[in-house]
RNA sequence: GCACCCGUAGCUCAAUGGAUAGAGCAUCGGUCUUCGGAACCGAGGGUUGCAGGUUCGAGUCCUGCCGGGUGUACCA
């Protein structure tokens, strides 16, 4: 259905005045002031950004200083021109108050209309977008992220992948995407290879009817002690270091029992089918509790059937050839270490895997743009991937966005990577579970505010708070860096935490609650805001940027620029709360005012859900 | 050895090649007879690891060092 004011009633304003600009740098150009090849306008249109400072505007450019010197002319004149023209430009003297001089080396201010501010905010105010413009040309875009090992208990290492993911996710798809998310399970390595020999050497019955998850959990790490058989870790587990020295060949066992479910051994396939529910239950559970879903779930054992015919294409396609026994793609010299697709015994591996991945989302899903929110150690095996896969032809790569969306590793206070006392690497859901519990122990230290809260709503707040906390502080983070684990700081009240913006959600929910405000009745009712106060327009241009943050999200996937925009949006709120009266307001003032405030408030509880994170009334 | 990532305030971290490098915590001070004080405002604190280079402009790009991390043939 056609949406007939769309395009009017939802102004991105950086988008408009980038295109005022754009037509002022064609204008330059046509007058022959300065020589711009087409191809260049959008990097120059690129520097058309937020000011640094209020005190300069609301939007600066600063392409006359890059253009200055192949122009012959000072960047001063150069940025007067382009003003002059800017001034002129369709559809910026509605928005935009006409430029003054050129500021310092060539700055070009540039700052909104309070008319057309106050205009947009009411309009965003009115729509269930928030004012937020969707994608002119939407693409369909693959996210691949999570993707555990079903054999192995989830822990903290697959906490970024899993909520970077489903927030870069939810975000491409606000924006408009055509998203597809796909949990690319480990379902079919070498760890399944584990289970088998574990199984059938040391299994324990009664405990496998009893709680298979764990008795699975077991072997799983038992038997990689055992293949492992490395001295020091033996040395601390007296049941593991008895198989080791009764199966001396136990690793190389493993290995069989996986070749042997590759090749169709009825016995260990069988099993396998046995095992995959109990798997699943497993992950299902916390990803209930993560409130992650996926379209699709499609793990290498739905790639199993293709992969003898995707070895046989590369060597055919002479990408690949033998070497010691194995076969790979040979990408460098011959000192460069191979892209191995099939292995000395047989088995396939993940390589061969992720290429006939790429094939078949090609064919069945034509998408335009691939994710993967992968460990950045996984780096070197995705420059290997990617360019296997172009070597490879496949039709339609050449136009497919391939990313590896890269995150650091989780690391404890002690700046190494996060184990417990022990040793041992973290559970996710023990992780969870201490979350929650201290986010418990935060709520309940409270006075009035809560005084009416049940055990029911008590423990749906911890739960959230908690959940959200451990999010919170893996988004908010760039994703690049490693990342200290803290819960004393990711769940402190004050500062950028998910406490401190679920409860700006609370407090803004808290006057509509509390002055028995109609919300709906306000949003229709509401033609005009009132920006008399320069806190009332520093939070109305803030809410109108809402979208900008989203685009800026997309462009580096950055969930962290959208954490950062919520918590100074909160900052302005804050100011504009405590300075102005709004219940106690009267006339148009106080509806403006509460309208500035739903507008905040939805905007804040849409943002932290566009992060997977929920929010409460009463905190 | 080679490749990639990272070195920013005491601590944890931000910062598309743009204006005076910003937050939070911690420290110190201030506001307000609380529309939810879990608030707001302010101060001190920096040679952005070191040295060069490119640029009108470099925390950001290039080169070389120093320090740390990760990866580097049949795990994923």
């Amino acid at each position: 259905m056609r949406d007939d004011d769309g395009p009017q009633r939802r102004v991105n304003l950086r988008s408009a005045l980038r295109e005022a600009f754009r037509h002022a740098l064609e204008c330059l150009a046509a007058d022959g002031v300065v020589a711009i090849a087409p191809d260049e306008i959008d990097g120059l249109v690129d520097q058309v950004r937020e000011t640094a400072d209020a005190k300069f505007g609301d939007y600066s450019g600063t392409m006359a200083m890059a253009l200055a010197k192949r122009a012959g002319k000072k960047p001063r004149d150069v940025a007067t021109d382009i003003a002059r023209h800017l001034a002129a430009a369709p559809g910026f003297a509605e928005l935009f108050e006409s430029p003054g001089d050129p500021v310092g080396p060539g700055f070009i201010n540039v700052r909104v209309r309070d008319d057309a501010l106050a205009a947009a905010v009411a309009r965003a105010v009115a729509d269930d977008r928030m004012g937020v413009a969707a994608v002119e040309s939407p693409q369909t875009v693959v996210v691949d992220f999570s993707s555990p090992n079903v054999a192995k208990p989830m822990h903290v290492g697959h906490i970024r992948s899993t909520v970077i993911g489903d927030a870069i996710a939810r975000i491409l798809r606000f924006r408009g995407h055509h998203v597809i998310t796909d949990n690319h399970l480990g379902d079919w390595g070498t760890q399944f290879g584990m289970i088998l020999w574990g199984w059938k050497h040391c299994r324990d019955d009664a405990a496998f009817a009893a709680d298979p998850t764990a008795e699975l959990g077991r072997l799983y790490r038992l038997v990689r002690k055992v293949a492992d058989a490395k001295p020091e870790e033996l040395a601390s587990d007296s049941v593991a270091a008895a198989l080791a020295a009764a199966h001396p060949e136990a690793g190389r066992e493993v290995l069989l029992e996986t070749a042997k479910l590759h090749e169709g051994d009825p016995e260990n396939r069988a099993l396998w089918e046995q095992f995959m529910p109990v798997c699943r239950a497993e992950i299902d559970r916390i990803y209930d509790r993560l409130h992650v879903t996926f379209d699709h779930w499609l793990g290498e054992s739905f790639f199993q059937p293709m992969l003898a015919g995707v070895v046989e294409d590369l060597v055919r396609a002479g990408l690949a050839r033998e070497s010691r026994g194995a076969i790979g793609v040979f990408l460098g010299g011959d000192d460069e270490p191979p892209f191995l697709v099939r292995k000395a015994d047989g088995a396939f591996l993940y390589a061969t895997t992720d290429l006939a991945t790429i094939r078949w989302r090609l064919e069945h899903w034509k998408p335009d743009r691939m994710l993967y929110v992968v460990d950045h150690r996984q780096g070197q095996h995705f420059e290997q991937l990617f360019e296997t896969a172009r070597r490879w032809g496949l039709p339609g790569l050449e136009n497919v966005d391939l990313v590896h969306v890269a995150f650091g590793t989780v690391l404890g206070e002690d700046g190494k990577p996060f184990k417990t006392r022990a040793g041992d690497t973290v559970g996710l859901e023990a992780l969870l579970d201490e979350g929650v519990e201290r986010a418990a122990a935060v709520v309940g230290s409270g006075d009035e505010a809560r005084a009416g809260m049940g055990d029911d709503e008590r423990r749906h707040v911890a739960e959230t708070v908690g959940i959200g906390a451990i999010k919170y502080a893996d988004l908010s983070q760039n994703r690049t860096t490693d990342y200290v684990f803290s819960f004393d700081k990711m769940l402190q009240l004050t500062g950028n935490t998910a406490a401190y913006m679920q409860y700006a959600v609370a407090r803004v929910e808290g006057i509509f609650l509390r002055g028995g405000i109609d919300r709906e009745a306000l949003r229709r009712g509401c033609s005009a805001v009132r920006l008399s106060d320069p806190k009332e327009r520093a939070l109305a241009i803030e809410l109108l940027r809402f979208g900008e943050a989203l685009e800026d999200v997309e462009s580096d996937a950055r969930p962290n620029v959208l954490t950062a925009w919520l918590y100074d949006l909160a900052g302005s709120y804050s100011a504009f709360y405590d300075s102005l009266s709004v219940l106690k307001a009267e006339g148009p003032d106080r509806d403006s005012r509460l309208a500035l405030c739903d507008l905040t408030g939805r905007i804040l509880r849409r943002g932290l859900d566009l992060l997977g994170i929920g929010t409460v009334e009463k905190m």
